[in-house]
DNA sequence: TGTCTGACAGATATTGAAATCTGTCAGCGG
DNA sequence: CCGCTGACAGATTTCAATATCTGTCAGACA
């Protein structure tokens, strides 16, 4: 039983990351995962019950790994208004950077997700908690004016769709975009902020 | 010439839209369209020059029409605040009528839309220039503090799109839409308004 | 005893030949 | 003369036969 060889739930998907890189979604079958780990595909089917369920795992590693830099961001103590634009342009950012370095892959991943309609679910609202914990920080150093940081951070989160949704990416490249994302946050952060007479 | 069977741009689109009722976009054909309106194929492509400029024209049609009573509203002359959250009401309205009372012909319109970038960019840009029509008479009246109109209007108009964008339709018949569609209008307008200390 | 294999049935995808469609144009008929 | 027709070439779509894949399970193997 060495460790290396053992058949793990992370060494599968690991190589199913590998196989739906090298082939794409539509041509990525269990037979190339496993032919990739040197097992047969019934193995596969010990760790995961079915190919969605395998994607699904797949395509919720991406989400949590492209999530981390945003948990930092939360969890930081700066002043709410700067967090919360910092944390809002880090989003826009990796998304676009993901979409530019390998669009490919970025489509594999978007398609992926369409069928993952639960763990992208789990996803956006813990995005929005985050959000919610910068708008409740912001509240607390007196510099935002929120009724419910609840639903104004759901607010926040879809006034922002057209910059994070993966719908939209093909609009992210074009150069007048900079531009809108600036006006959208200086609107958002004055809707958010008590007002100074 | 009878004018009731003179062939006509118009009663080519009139056709078309019936065609694409009734057999979808995908199977819809010029052909079709032909024999509804009696007449060979070949006549069709004496007013447009191919199915794409055919398709177009029809877009063009049905978006000109879904804008009509938004164009009423921007016209009119009641607070801009209370204009603004009309406008885009009814914007959403409009469109979740739409997707609700016919989904088949919506989507296919929606594939439609697709393939008519200039028509919907067109499109588009009219809607921000009615929100910046709305924008600028607040400022006239005192009620809207803002900087640029035009990249703020732009910048409602994006901050929306979860609810006008039909990549987004499946979402609009969820039973928190309207809670979370007051938060996002609550966010806008406190943005957009002078602040009263 | 528990993990892995490999053959299997039913579901899904691929392929290439045949049918249909798009776009053109010479010529018909009013 | 002018708008319309209908036959045509090349592009696209359909369809059914064929191949591949998914998910299961009895049994091998350690």
């Amino acid at each position: 039983m060495n460790e290396a060889v053992v058949l793990t739930p992370e060494r599968i998907l690991e190589a199913t990351e590998d196989v739906l890189r090298r082939f794409g979604l539509t041509k990525a079958t269990v037979v190339d995962v496993a032919r990739a780990l040197d097992v047969s595909h019934g193995s596969v089917y010990r760790h995961f019950p079915s190919k969605a369920s395998l994607r699904d795992a797949v395509a919720k590693r991406w989400l949590d790994r492209a999530n981390e830099p945003l948990c930092k961001i939360a969890a930081g103590d700066g002043p709410a208004p700067e967090r919360l634009e910092q944390w809002l342009r880090t989003a826009f950012t990796i998304k676009q950077k993901k979409v530019c370095d390998d669009p490919e892959m970025f489509a594999t991943y978007l398609a992926l997700a369409q069928d993952a309609r639960e763990v992208v679910e789990a996803y956006k609202d813990k995005q929005v908690d985050l959000i919610a914990k910068i708008l409740s920080d912001g509240v607390a150093q007196g510099v935002f004016e929120i009724d419910n940081v609840k639903a104004t951070a759901r607010a926040v989160f879809d006034a922002t769709v057209r910059y994070h949704h993966p719908a939209h990416a093909e609009e992210w490249a074009k150069p007048e975009c900079p531009g809108r994302i600036d006006a959208l946050l200086a609107l958002l952060l004055k809707g958010l902020r008590v007002c100074k007479p």
